[in-house]
DNA sequence: ATCTATTTATAAAA
DNA sequence: TTTTTATAAATAGAT
């Protein structure tokens, strides 16, 4: 996309890499922070440039401590969550957030192989029960009486639209815009800069050798101000 | 890029997100070995979507583990840093358990008090597609051939007998009725997954904490070999 | 999954 | 680096 087409290969003009390095990992960054936005994803991006320089990327809605912390306690990253922690705290923790992931994965459908046909019926028994509170939620609650008929309406054309196999009549868009869509969201992107005079760097090193320990530049951009800082 | 331009905000239709999450997320992933080849950076994205996968991409000059931990052992990615980063690892699990418990709770039908009718219908449809997993299982999965009739004779006997003793809100009733009883619908669920066997299930409402190690699904995507593969 | 009308990203130049 | 602009790529919506 640009004036001509570009072997997929490194650049090797100097000059030339560097404008592209720039522009592509901000359309990285831009690109990764909509996937978090339109699909509600927690998304972490990690660059190293040759120079050694690290720039970073984690979506508004989380951070990247979290989300690397969330990683590296995945029982499938291998390396990281193999060893055992010595903190107990930190196992015990660890073994509930994977019971906790089973139940919500099976209550949503998934990994049901385990179960008997006794467990299903319980399950979804469960989910029979959550659906009734959530009926009832809707009806009841105070704060939505303001919608007063219309929620009514708008549960009844979905549920028609249900029963159709999940194929929406034509006036359900319409009902649902009816029935008050949430704010606009307004993305502002405010990727703040400094640089630091940075003496101790090396150039040039070739990647994925050796594991130096030399102090790079850090560039950071998220959208949570808490993560929004430029490190040296 | 497409038919026409999309607003930056959470999609609201779940099938068009998902579409989306797996289009974008593919697009990302390309655009990340992209700018790992020409510019010879390392580049790692960590995606955990909204149903809590986990999609993983490291560049081919590199390995996942290599790059995190090198960020990770980056003096200025605060929290991380040194040696002592036991502490914030522990919030981070009980951030994650919080956050799960809270989500069970909710499909449980409780803890309903903070969201709002657009999340209350998404919660529920989110249910129903759960039993719908559930009730194909039961007539699907091969060990319950034994049943034969006999499971689905029961099933209904349980339905009848929950349709007695019913305490819903009346238009409950009305709703399912134009709805249709949920046992009849009928959907192409083609999601059939090959899983390890699970003998030691608890339903999960204590929280009594298993050591079982439960295998979460995650999908890697990597040139490099030694990463590429998705465990299930 | 596949097909295109459009929107976006970006290569090259300034 | 940033802007401009011609083009290549990504993708929204439909199928």
């Amino acid at each position: 996309m640009g004036r001509g087409k570009i072997e997929m290969k490194k650049i090797e003009n100097i000059s030339s890499r560097q404008v592209t390095f720039s522009k592509r990992r901000a359309g990285l960054f831009k690109k990764a922070e909509e996937l978090s936005v339109l699909c509600e994803a927690q998304v972490a991006v990690i660059v190293f440039s040759s120079t050694d320089r690290l720039y970073k990327f984690s979506s508004s809605n989380s951070s990247m401590e979290k989300i690397v912390d969330r990683y590296t306690s995945c029982p499938n990253s291998s390396g990281h969550a193999t060893v055992q922690n010595v903190e107990p705290e930190v196992n015990t923790l660890k073994d509930e957030v994977a019971r906790l992931r089973q139940v919500t994965g099976r209550m949503m459908g998934k990994e049901l192989d385990g179960l008997d046909f006794k467990e299903l019926q319980q399950l979804e028994h469960q989910l029979t029960e959550g659906i009734l509170s959530i009926k009832n939620k809707k009806v009841i609650n105070p704060s939505f009486s303001s919608y007063g008929r219309m929620s009514e309406l708008v549960e009844q054309i979905e549920e028609l639209g249900n029963k159709s196999c999940n194929h929406y009549p034509e006036n359900y868009q319409a009902a649902r815009k009816i029935s008050g869509g949430n704010s606009t969201v307004i993305c502002d992107y405010k990727s703040i800069r400094e640089e630091h005079s940075d003496t101790s760097l090396s150039l040039g090193l070739s990647v994925a050798t050796s594991q130096k320990k030399t102090i790079p530049k850090v560039e950071c951009t998220s959208n949570d101000s808490e993560n929004l800082m430029v490190l040296d």
